[in-house]
Parts: structure tokens; C-alpha cells; sequence
RNA sequence: GUGGGAGUAGCUCAGCUGGUAGAGCGUCGGUCUGUGGCACCGAAUGUCGCGGGUUCGAUCCCCGUCUCCCACCCCA
């Protein structure tokens, strides 16, 4: 006993990495019921689901989302296929000063009569570009015009986790891609995300708009922007001071309580869009009204991605701490062009599906865990054949049941039942199996009755017919 | 990436100016080998997040690190 027992040596045991997570059982029902309704909601809307791959070239992401935002510059998740490749050509000075952005290395007599070449990918940090990049890749211009897609999925980004945001998180999203740009097609795909967040009992959802102009307008309006900002910028702080230069418009969305007054004197981009911005956003508030969605306008709405114009939007939900955006959309019709497809207008949007969940757990929305329809308690060998004979009826009948392995008294057995919130405990002991009589009890009342096999699978039927 | 707070049993937490840990709930077993929810009794599980330092001695003090939470940044 000296050595061998002496040391117990556990190995290291392992943990989720930061910021992601696994969701248990009890918190994937309320994820399949969110799910559901979304199949079953955008379906309504002549959507189609499009499953798409969860890591792409990096120039793809790089070129649609914008290589200045942050989420490329330093939040993506970038390897090379086939991996572990550039440590050791740095280590042979083969490689230097890597630029994210490129495609491919091509190294030349690396390995003996082949050059060897190595694409840079990355994880998806959002999914538009992917839809877009299938868009062109099957020529789904095609078909009837436009492609209405949603996708739902993790994505990934490397940012400091705190309560609803994830380094893997989850958007359910949607894109109309083609046809045209009809104001109505920017409400209409409004009012499916509100209608969905309806089915679901989202509370406290508010929803704000923006129109940030086009080509023709918003680089003027930014241009103003920076003059205007250049006057007061004893008043702003130092991230908004460097914006000015950087990203003018993103001044806009400082939360900095002293630079709030100074912002609502800046001038505004709905004073100055263009005709055809402007009348365009006249409409899309017009269309928005008659189909009866409540919105609030907000034109320090300015969205981070590169591929945006014209309308976007963004809704709040509660129980979100300062990550309160829900749903954040816009339109984009130069993003297919610019990935080298036909020009072809554009409007998605994507919603954080761990946020939604967040807000519906937070006003205790979530459905009650389903327990098993059916607990067979048997006792002796005989009647474990017979159970396990019950247990495949039940079950290819549609039942949940829940058969145990080993015999237990049936003192323990119901237990057992009634701790998985059983709806029926199948008593199977020595007498129903000689009988051919099987004891049916319900737990709620604790009320039994003897069923013959056949009735008991007709009872059962009827019973879940009734309360379903 | 920056700043602040926190990490003790599966969960929620207690642990008095340092003397190597407790409660409730849950789990398992028993009272109860043909009938659950209740009650009572009993048991198991902790390298007190991890690593180092100070000390005769650290869950407690110091440093580092990891993770979570909050805010910033950014975004869904």
C-alpha cells in the first residue's frame, strides 16, 4: 500500500474555452421552440433555408464586410489550409510581414519538385457574404427574382465576452437578394422579423430606423460631418477625437454622456440625402405604417459594416444589459457587384439568437421542459420482456418513454417517475404479465386502471389526443 | 484591446482582524422487496479556480494567471 495507492494523480481536467459554451438540454428546448417558429415563420414569407459553410476565404469576409472594421482587422478567426504552415515559413524567413488579407502563399521548391500553396481561410464572423458569395457561385439570378434566404448558425469573433456576446454566438438572418429595391421589400422584410419576435413573446422590442444615403450622398454628408466635428473637438473625448478622422459617422454613436449635447447639434444625414435617398426613406416609413409597425427613427443609427446604405435598422429588446440590440439590418445593393456578381440589390439582416433567448429567459418566457409521456415500472424477468416488447410500441407510436435497465421496487420506480415529471407510470409485475392485464397509473391523481395491450395503446392515443 | 468586481460541494451561498471547511437545495441509500409526491434517518462529492510568494501554518494576506460578471470599444 505504500506506493501504488499512495498518489492518486487526476489528469487536467478540461473547460470550455473563452467565450464559448455548451447549452444543456434544459436550455435547448427554448432554443428548438425559437428555432420553430422561425422555420415556421419565415416560411410564411417565402423564405427558403440556406445552410452554408461555417468558415470561407478570408478576402471574402475582408472584402464585403470592410478590411478597416474590427471585426477583420483583429476579430476574425484566421487560419491556413492546411494549417500550422506559417510558423515554419517565418521560421525560414520564407514569410514575412503576413498580410491577412491575401489569399495565398506561394512558396516556391519548399518541398522537393512541388511549390506548395497554403489559402488563408477564416471562421465566419456573420453570414451575409457567404449568402451573397452562393448567390453568384450558383447563379441563383436565374431564378425568380428576388431570392429570399435565411440562415441561422454560429459565428464567430474574437471580442472580450461579456453577458450576450459570445466568441461563438448565433444569429438566425435573412436576405432578399435580386429583383428590386422597392421600398416595400425593406418593410416587408421589417415586419417579418417583428411578426417573429411577436410569435415568440419578445418583450420591450422596439425598433429603430435610419436611412445612411447612398453613393451619391453620404460621402458628402460625411465630408460636412468631419468639418462640423473639427469645430467641437475640444468637446469630444479622445475615441470620438480620433473618429473624426478615422470614421466621422461613428461619432455619432458615442454613448459618452458628455459628448451627448454636442452630438445632437451636429448636423443630420436625413436633412442631407439626396432626391432619390430621400424619397426612398419617405416610402419605406410609409410602407412601414400601413403594415402597422411602430418604429422610431434614429439618425445616430449608423452601422459598422462597410456594405450598408440607404435604410438600416436595428431593434432593442429588454433584459440586455448595454448589448441591447437584438436584430441589426440594412440594405446593401452594391455588395454583390463589389464580390464580383451582376450588380443585384440587397437587404438582410441577422439577429442574435443568444441575445432573443437571453430576453426571453430574463421575462420567463421559457417553455417548461417536456417529461416523459411513460415510465414502465417492472419487476421479474418475465416482465421485463414485456416491457421492453410495451416500450417499442409506445415508442413507434410516438410516446416518450422511459424504460429503466434494471429492476427497482416499484416504491423506487415511481419515484423515478414522478422525478422525470412523468405523465404515466406502465406497472408491469408478475400479475399483469400472468394476466395479461397491464396496470396503467396516472401520476398527477394517482388513479390506475388495468388495460388489456391493445386498449392500453388505444387509451393512451386518445388521451393525447385530448390534451393536444 | 482598456478599466472595475468576483471565483468555496452539481446549484445558491456562509466561513468572525490567517490555525487545512459548513448550510440549504439537489443526488444516492434506508425507514418502504406491489405503488410516487410528504416526513424522518444516513451517505457521497471540494487539490476553497490554477500557479507562485509571505508565514510555524493561507480559503483568508501579496503577485501572476485563467474564467465569469459589469462598463468602455465594437457589434448580433
Amino acid at each position: 500500500m505504500s506506493e501504488g495507492a499512495a498518489k492518486k494523480e487526476r489528469p487536467r481536467s478540461f473547460q470550455a474555452i473563452r467565450g464559448v459554451r455548451d447549452l444543456l438540454p434544459d436550455q435547448t428546448s427554448l432554443w428548438n421552440f425559437v428555432e420553430r417558429i422561425a422555420h415556421e415563420t419565415f416560411a410564411t414569407f417565402g423564405f427558403g433555408e440556406i445552410r452554408l459553410p461555417l468558415f470561407e476565404r478570408t478576402d471574402l469576409f475582408a472584402r464585403s464586410i470592410g478590411e478597416d472594421t474590427d471585426v477583420v482587422s483583429k476579430e476574425m478567426y484566421t487560419f491556413l489550409d492546411p494549417p500550422a504552415w506559417l510558423e515554419i515559413l517565418e521560421k525560414l524567413g520564407t514569410v514575412k510581414d503576413v498580410d491577412r488579407t491575401a489569399t495565398t502563399f506561394t512558396i516556391k521548391n519548399h518541398l522537393p519538385n512541388e511549390n506548395f500553396i497554403a489559402e488563408v481561410l477564416s471562421l465566419r464572423p456573420e453570414a451575409t457574404a457567404s449568402a451573397c458569395r452562393a448567390y453568384i457561385e450558383h447563379n441563383m439570378q436565374q431564378l425568380p427574382q428576388p431570392v429570399k434566404l435565411y440562415y441561422m448558425g454560429p459565428m464567430f469573433r474574437r471580442e472580450r465576452p461579456q453577458k450576450g456576446r459570445y466568441r461563438q454566438f448565433y444569429q438566425i438572418g435573412a436576405e432578399v437578394l435580386g429583383g428590386s429595391d422597392a421600398p416595400a421589400i425593406d418593410a416587408e422584410v421589417i415586419e417579418m422579423v417583428m411578426t417573429f419576435f411577436d410569435r415568440l413573446g419578445l418583450e420591450g422590442v422596439q425598433l429603430h430606423i435610419n436611412s445612411i444615403g447612398d453613393k451619391n450622398c453620404r460621402p458628402k454628408y460625411v465630408e460636412l460631418l468631419r468639418e462640423e466635428l473639427q469645430k467641437v473637438k475640444d468637446k469630444l473625448g479622445p475615441d470620438s477625437r480620433r473618429r473624426i478622422d478615422t470614421n466621422p459617422l461613428r461619432v455619432l454613436d458615442s454613448k459618452l454622456e458628455s459628448e451627448q449635447e454636442t452630438i445632437e447639434k451636429l448636423p443630420r444625414i436625413t436633412q442631407h440625402l439626396c432626391d432619390s435617398c430621400r424619397d426612398n426613406y419617405d416610402e419605406v416609413k410609409r410602407q412601414l405604417a400601413i403594415r402597422g409597425i411602430n418604429y422610431s427613427q434614429n439618425f445616430r443609427l449608423v452601422r459598422g459594416l462597410d456594405y450598408y446604405m440607404r435604410t438600416t435598422f436595428e431593434i432593442t429588446a429588454k433584459g440586455l444589459g448595454s448589448q441591447n440590440a437584438v436584430c441589426g439590418g440594412g440594405r446593401y445593393d452594391g455588395l454583390l457587384e463589389l464580390l464580383g456578381g451582376p450588380p443585384t440589390k440587397g437587404i438582410g439582416f441577422a439577429i442574435g439568437e443568444d441575445r432573443l433567448i437571453l430576453s426571453l429567459q430574463e421575462s420567463g418566457k421559457a417553455p417548461a421542459q417536456q417529461g416523459r409521456d411513460v415510465y414502465i415500472a417492472w419487476m421479474g424477468e418475465r416482465a421485463q420482456a414485456t416491457a421492453i416488447r410495451a416500450a417499442k410500441d409506445l415508442r413507434k407510436a410516438g410516446f416518450s418513454v422511459e424504460l429503466p435497465p434494471v429492476e427497482q421496487k416499484f416504491g423506487k420506480a415511481l419515484g423515478q417517475a414522478d422525478k422525470l415529471g412523468a405523465k404515466y407510470a406502465l406497472i408491469l409485475g408478475d400479475n399483469e404479465v400472468s394476466e395479461g392485464l397491464w396496470t396503467l397509473k396516472m401520476l398527477a391523481d394517482g388513479s390506475q386502471a388495468k388495460f388489456t395491450e391493445p386498449d392500453l395503446l388505444e387509451h393512451l392515443r386518445k388521451q393525447k389526443a385530448l390534451s393536444s
